[in-house]
DNA sequence: CTGAAAGCGCTTACAG
DNA sequence: CTGAAAGCGCTTACAG
């Protein structure tokens, strides 16, 4: 006997045609079968399932995605890391989607036009089933990309002031209501002279903005001079700073809303180390209700986001958009939920 | 004429072939051209860039992996996304492959061998060029997957304790030589009846725990009695009322070493609301220096740990394998840091 | 409802 | 150093 001339590249791999010879269909039955088409004999179904299963067979990703120019993977655009919010989002959709059999690829933008383009180019190189990404602010590079791609996109956190026919599907909260909200329990407390001190100026901050001036302005209290604004990245410790600001202000500031709990978080450990009592001489409240706000010494006032419902809500809904299945509204208002504590 | 009967499942895409006829050589001299292999003449890699570069060609990643049965994707495995730590290890890692051109596939296992495993699994499907996994303890099932598939991997955070043959490849620090030092630190500041406060009890929880046992046996201090171990998540919350328990200890603590900085800043916070005087009655230190730690009230003495300088050089070890560099020590120790602050 | 053929876009294994 | 052929493991597009 010669030596056989067969050339060898095969792994051990179980494969389609493995499970065909043994169910005895064809390998596209069985490719049909298994990825549930209907118009599948449901006799045939039961025995590839059956062989299938008897050997362990599991689909090769990249050659799924090869044939038909789609992967199973999900790419998530979230800003950053650091912000608990952001992980708290992120782990609820992986959630959702690992259970929908979704790879995902996660690009952190770091609020950056440019790296979030980039993020999405090498996403797109992976031809994703679908997209999650935060925001509906996106520049003009980003946007084409995601039409010219055609994958599916569910934006996340924010919802557009109006709705019309071209309305993106997204899941979110208003968050310029959420900003008054806060503002009003404050002015409901008393406070006259509230500043909005802000940081990062994403467009979900700015929203907040906005949402404090609306309020402000019902009651005729708004002044200029009581927005703080700092475009660095927000930190406890540039919550100290910012409150040691504003303390200073003259006529003085009885009430402070930061934008984000981490650094109402640092204010309310400045007030602590300057002695300045709260909520007498000055109110704080956040936003976000994150780790450690019902900790703080007062405990913070804030606004319990839901990310964790949007995460999965977000995941749940592009995942019936990647299936074609029918589809209700496509804005889901999550709402949000003001948490009254002692800071107030 | 005739309607041509060609099939058509062509997307508009570039190809390997386009820039092999632009350039006017074979498909498999480009493709040798592009991944940099040797005896390629210089002058054809040449042409083969240039034509590359006009038509804008980027290689199908599926295609490369179904081919070469190895994705440009890379598994990192992590137990949380809620502890700052982690995050900072990702990040660098992160950062470091992208560059390399690498995709991060991100499981986050909650300290689960079961998840763990699944994840790892579902990691494998994809063929990835390399894995990063957190800590040396896996459970046997794990081990097997990453033995059998032969992905080159790297382990973060953790040291073995000593070397062989059969040393895995690790980028770390050794636990339990900082948990020795932070406790010989509250020795030297006179403390006696130094308590150890743990949560999670993740394999370098442990770690922590013996070099703080270390340190007291070599002062004749050691007392199992002061062992304060809670198989709950780290928190603030649980910080706090660790304290509380600990304060009511009898004959007294004067010292409590918490595992992670999040406990100790809840026991902070707690201290404050009892007004218990930090350091004087007690003193307190936490473990890796996390965001809000140099903002408490008094400052948090802490030890620093080289996070995303282990995620960086663990990602660069793991490029440097997947090309099959010439490797250096299998072992990288990036050490530690004291940081000594006023709660102390 | 089922299948034979072709093709997705690369790389491997040979050969020269 | 270079290339023609085959193959990776699926799915698409036709046809019946």
């Amino acid at each position: 006997m010669r030596p056989t001339l067969q050339r060898q590249r095969s792994t051990g791999r179980v494969t389609l045609s493995d499970v065909a010879r043994i169910a005895g269909v064809s390998p596209i039955t069985v490719s049909r079968a298994l990825r549930g088409e209907r118009s599948v004999d449901p006799a045939l179904v039961e025995r590839v399932n059956l062989a299938s299963a008897q050997l362990g067979y599991v689909p090769d990703p990249a050659a799924r995605a090869l044939a038909s120019h789609r992967s199973n993977h999900v790419g998530i655009l979230i800003p950053l890391l650091s912000n608990a919010l952001f992980v708290d989002l992120l782990e609820a959709a992986q959630r959702t989607l690992r259970a929908g059999g979704f790879q995902t690829l996660i690009g952190v933008t770091h609020y950056d036009d440019a790296q979030e383009q980039q993020l999405l180019q090498e996403q797109l190189l992976h031809r994703p089933a679908g997209l999650l990404i935060t925001g509906l602010d996106h520049n003009a590079a980003t946007r084409a990309l995601m039409a010219q791609s055609q994958v599916p996109c569910v934006h996340m956190m924010d919802l557009p002031s109006r709705t019309d026919a071209n309305t993106p599907y997204c899941v979110g909260f208003r968050q310029t209501d959420a900003g008054a909200a806060l503002t009003r329990l404050l002015l409901a407390g008393g406070r006259r002279r509230i500043a909005f001190a802000g940081a990062q100026l994403d467009p979900r901050v700015m929203q907040r903005l906005y949402g404090w001036r609306l309020a402000l302005q019902e009651h005729g209290l708004y002044d200029p001079g009581l927005e703080w604004l700092n475009p660095a990245a927000s930190s406890l410790a540039l919550g100290g700073a910012m409150f040691e600001q504003i303390l200073r202000q003259d006529p003085p500031v009885d009430a402070i809303f930061f934008c984000n709990d981490d650094l109402a978080q640092g204010a309310l450990l400045a007030a602590l180390r300057l002695g300045i009592p709260v909520p007498q001489r000055m109110a704080i409240a956040g936003f976000n209700d994150l780790t450690g706000s019902d900790q703080m010494l007062p405990t913070l006032t804030t606004v319990r986001t839901p990310r964790a419902k949007i995460g999965e809500a977000a995941a749940t809904m592009l995942v019936s958009l990647i299936r074609g299945e029918a589809q209700t509204l496509p804005l889901v208002d999550l709402g949000f939920e003001i948490v009254q504590r002692d800071s107030t």
